[in-house]
DNA sequence: CAACTTCTTAACAATTTCTTTATGCCCGTT
DNA sequence: AACGGGCATAAAGAAATTGTTAAGAAGTTG
């Protein structure tokens, strides 16, 4: 459920490409690493990073052909990495539509650092976690739950219940495990308050409680949730 | 209708400064000079430029101190000026917010070309500068809120505490995440001081408070103001 | 310095949430 | 049909949280 952000990495050479995968990987991103311009643009078109890093000389194409391609249609961030530390190169890149421009060799800090502040700027840094069920709508991010598009209420623990639920989507769990998740294990077997709880959450998004879209109760068992029909 | 874009530049020095000056006129920018951080934050709220330029070896006060207190309530576009290549440094001040860290000497084209760079992400950039939900309207750029077309007077702290929300509209930001970004991590926990300032915000915006159209409590969370209208 | 605004603290009021208790429903078994 | 197990619902008091007000401290401005 917690997805990485994304960052595509277009560098030829081998060392230094994995150099910078392992920087990133360090700072808990997910790395796609293409060896070419066309497959860096194929890349980019077909898993949206939120990040690329384009290195300007590449074996099969001008490194300023992928930057303006890719700015064709996306704004994705991109730093431009590059050995090359000539005025004209630099001012070329940047107005082009590069975000960023750093010359090899770099100081690792300053790469994520700079990364860090691409990101910042563009907004899409944390992809944001959804739920999503017929017209329910659980945005983790911003704490909301929404039905038929309306906000809806939840108290705390109302809140916490739905989003474990939401968490295990499509799977069982068992009243112990619920009741030991939010009221600690002492509270074990006190499946009163689960249902008082429950009938609760029920009432605030189901259209007849007695018959549930959402929320399913597997007698004996415990509770479970709709599936996410995220992507 | 299209008035010169007009940067801010802090900068001690007298040689760099008329240097930088005479860069950015001959690219039709309008230029405001101050030799103190405070002279700087004081014609940056006064003035409200497009971009700063600030150096961070200032006689009065540390340059980081400039930085994050400009951060503290403007998202005008940052870039660093300085003479110190080290990684820390560049890293840290990323972090507090700088767009960018140029390395002196620079090459002048480069510095321009940053700029313009810095300029295309504060128009296109992420956060709106305008925020409209019913009939309330923050306007970050020029620092005013209007309620029903009618300008709304906030104190500091208040003007803070709204504009964090708006900045994060739709989402719950919790007491503490609140009272670190206002008062300070020493803050956190004192919720008191929070209440008492929200009180007094909805009293100047809501109609009726206890019964709030923007500004929602998510009781044992936090706040969340109504989500923007903008595209 | 005086007038004014703003900030902070504290006491109290109002509201929301939590938990328990009581009661009713459904369903399968006797 | 009566019974009991398992679950859902309603309601009420207790507990926790939040809102309001006011007064003095601190800071600003002329």
């Amino acid at each position: 459920m917690s997805a990485k952000i994304h960052i595509l990495l277009i560098e030829d050479e081998k060392s230094s490409c994995a150099y910078i995968a392992t920087l990133l990987a360090r700072d808990g991103y997910q790395i796609t690493s293409a060896k070419t311009g066309k497959e860096g643009l194929s890349l980019a078109a077909s898993r949206c990073p939120n990040l690329v890093l384009l290195d300007l000389g590449l074996p099969d194409m001008d490194g300023f052909q992928v930057l303006e391609q890719l700015r064709g249609w996306s704004h994705v961030p991109i730093i431009i990495v590059s050995a090359c530390n000539e005025e004209q190169e630099k001012v070329k890149a940047l107005d082009s539509g590069a975000d960023d421009y750093v010359t090899k060799p770099f100081y690792p800090n300053e790469l994520t650092a700079r990364i860090r502040t691409a990101l910042r700027h563009s907004r899409s840094g944390a992809p944001s976690q959804i739920y999503r069920a017929l017209n329910l709508e659980i945005n983790f991010d911003r704490r909301s739950i929404h039905l038929n598009g309306v906000q809806i209420h939840l108290t705390q623990i109302e809140y916490q219940l739905l989003t474990l639920l939401a968490e295990n989507a499509g799977r069982v769990l068992t009243y112990n495990a619920i009741l030991r998740h939010i009221w600690g294990p002492y509270a074990e077997e006190n499946n009163q308050i689960l249902r008082v709880n429950m009938a609760n959450i029920r009432r605030k998004i189901e259209k007849n409680p007695a018959q549930p879209q959402y929320v399913f109760t597997e007698v004996g068992v415990g509770y479970r949730i709709r599936e996410n029909e995220n992507g």
